[in-house]
RNA sequence: GGCCCCUUCGUCUAGCGGUUAGGACGCGGCCCUUUCACGGCUGAAACACGGGUUCGAUUCCCGUAGGGGUCACCA
């Protein structure tokens, strides 16, 4: 037997619900169910959007927890429309996230030839027909059918016509025959238990009149020939479940080794409005939250885990943590909003947690060649607390690299009086005399000066912040003495004093 | 329009017949404090509505309303 044969040997056992409670039960006892194998699928007709992300992220997750296999599929079917740049950024996208996968890629378009294998023994064992309506024709129908207010869907005018009726050398697309009675229930580990009657699935079509496989049979046919046993996607397809299923079993009746997949069908995202995610509402590609919004890959992957799925009261989940305690009875079935403002909160998060050298390399890339990474991860651990995204740190760390004169902001320029500059006067000759260039140092000389003058220390912080930083607003100001250094330091305050 | 799915604070969620309905983000207040943050404390804020079932419904069932998805020779 070989290993696939047993893979779908052993996935023969009732699903559902049944497995909703297995899984329960697998986290517990962290058992591991090698026969799981799972695929994200995108279609390469943009970037990875924060949707599809969640969805590779799910797939993902639940087969690392069961030790499964995690797979990815670009479905590339559509020519017209799919790009090397998609790709790129899709795959770019992924491993950015950190999700890995346990074989190359498999490329829909590449497989053209087993779909149509496939679509021609559906039709040679009668599970299939041809269909020789002209698109203009489908189109009037449709045109009558709202008309008359009724479903809208192909009335199978040639599922039962006899061969003999074809027109000679027509162009023709070949139907699935659908069953017409009866209905069919999914056991879905998201959705629960989902029932559609059969007449409710015209027969759709598998293969265009050039010979093309359609997504509806590219998917089951790929799916089925990489072994896949769970397929987690949004929800908007659940009513293609209903569609598909019918493929299985033709298949499966033919040649046996067709049986059901267990599907998982996770609700969308939508904008912050309630509508469906869409280019206007922030559906944006990963890459867009990585160098525009200074996101880091483990906030995004915290915060689409999150997005949908819930474990008790844990909100801060690390990739491993994830990976133990991801299971799909967490996942919710109503459709959740996208708040930028969560992400950029748990992103500060992760930005304190993250080591000094990796930000400063990160804020260097952004600031250019004037940067100085090794002043950059000095300063670190007092701008991480300041930001909740890279761009802070970039913003948090000019006043290292800002040159004199020191551009003031209004104010910055409003703190430094006549007064502010007789203090900052006093106050250099103070620190010249300075030889212990030091945090505790500077602030017990400073806090001296302060009391010697009878004023609180913020009256001279906060002149001195403005010349040294050029704004109100700053680390610690000692932190900044001590990083901008005495020589630079003395210069700035020297630039803005008077005596 | 047909079919399918969904409905707990503004948002993400916990809850799985009996809770002062919990946490997180955001918002307000206080503390810390040289600014801004971080951190700590604290406040306001939700079971869509109507029927059942039950001693008892946020929880189970049925409606209503609202929202979403889907109905291509796109994926």
């Amino acid at each position: 037997m070989t290993h696939h044969q047993r893979v779908l040997e052993l996935r023969w056992q009732p699903c559902g619900l049944f497995e909703r409670k297995q899984s329960v039960m697998a986290s517990n006892s962290a058992a591991k169910d090698n026969t799981v194998v799972t695929r994200f699928a995108p279609s390469p007709t943009g970037f990875l959007h924060i949707g599809g992300a969640r969805t590779a992220l799910f797939n993902w997750l639940f087969s690392r927890h069961h030790g499964g296999k995690a797979l990815l599929r670009i479905e590339d079917t559509d020519h017209k429309r799919s790009t090397q740049e998609a790709i790129d950024a899709i795959l770019d996208g992924l491993n950015w996230l950190g999700l890995d996968y346990d074989e190359e890629p498999v490329f829909q378009s590449s497989r053209a030839d087993r779909h149509a294998e496939v679509a021609n023994k559906l039709l040679e064992n009668g599970h299939a027909y041809r269909c020789y309506a002209t698109t203009e024709e489908l189109e009037q129908m449709r045109a009558e059918q709202r008309a008359a207010k009724q479903p809208l869907r192909y009335d199978g005018r040639w599922r039962d016509r006899d061969p003999s009726e074809a027109p000679q050398d027509a162009p023709f697309t070949v139907r699935l025959k659908t069953p017409t009675e009866g209905e069919t229930a999914i056991e879905d580990l998201v959705q629960g238990r989902v029932t559609v009657r059969n007449e409710e699935v015209d027969d759709y079509i598998i293969l265009r009149a050039d010979g093309t496989p359609t997504y509806m049979l590219a998917a089951v046919v790929d799916d089925h020939d990489m072994g896949c046993t769970h397929i987690i996607r949004g929800d908007d397809h659940l009513n293609n479940a209903f569609r598909q299923l019918p493929i299985y079993r033709a298949m499966d009746a033919i040649e046996g080794g067709w049986s059901d997949p267990t599907y998982a069908h996770i609700p969308l995202i939508h904008g912050s409005d309630g509508a469906k995610l869409s280019k206007r509402h922030g559906a944006l590609g990963v890459e867009a939250y990585r160098d525009e919004m200074g996101i880091l890959p483990e906030a995004l992957f915290n915060y689409l885990l999150r997005l949908g799925w819930g474990h008790g009261d844990k909100e801060e989940i690390t990739r491993e943590e994830a990976i133990e305690l991801f299971t799909l009875d967490g996942v919710g079935k109503s459709p959740s909003r996208f708040d930028l403002k969560k992400l950029e909160n748990l992103n500060g998060h992760y930005i304190r947690e993250a080591d000094d050298t990796r930000l400063a390399e990160l804020v260097a890339d952004e600031i250019g060649n004037e940067a100085d990474a090794a002043l950059l991860a000095q300063a670190m651990p007092v701008l991480k607390t300041r930001a909740k995204n890279i761009n802070d740190l970039v913003e948090g760390s000019a006043f290292l690299f800002a040159k004199r004169p020191l551009e003031m902001t209004e104010k910055a320029g409003k703190l430094l009086t006549d007064d502010a500059r007789l203090l900052l006067g006093k106050l250099s000759s103070r620190l010249k005399s300075e030889n212990n260039w030091t945090i505790e140092a500077l602030e017990a000389t400073t806090k001296a000066l302060a009391e010697e003058l009878e004023l609180g220390l913020g009256k001279l912080a906060q002149p001195m912040r403005a010349a040294l930083t050029g704004t109100t607003t700053s680390p610690g100001i000692f932190d900044v003495l001590v990083l901008l250094g005495r020589d630079e330091s003395l210069a700035r305050i020297d630039a803005q004093a008077a005596s």
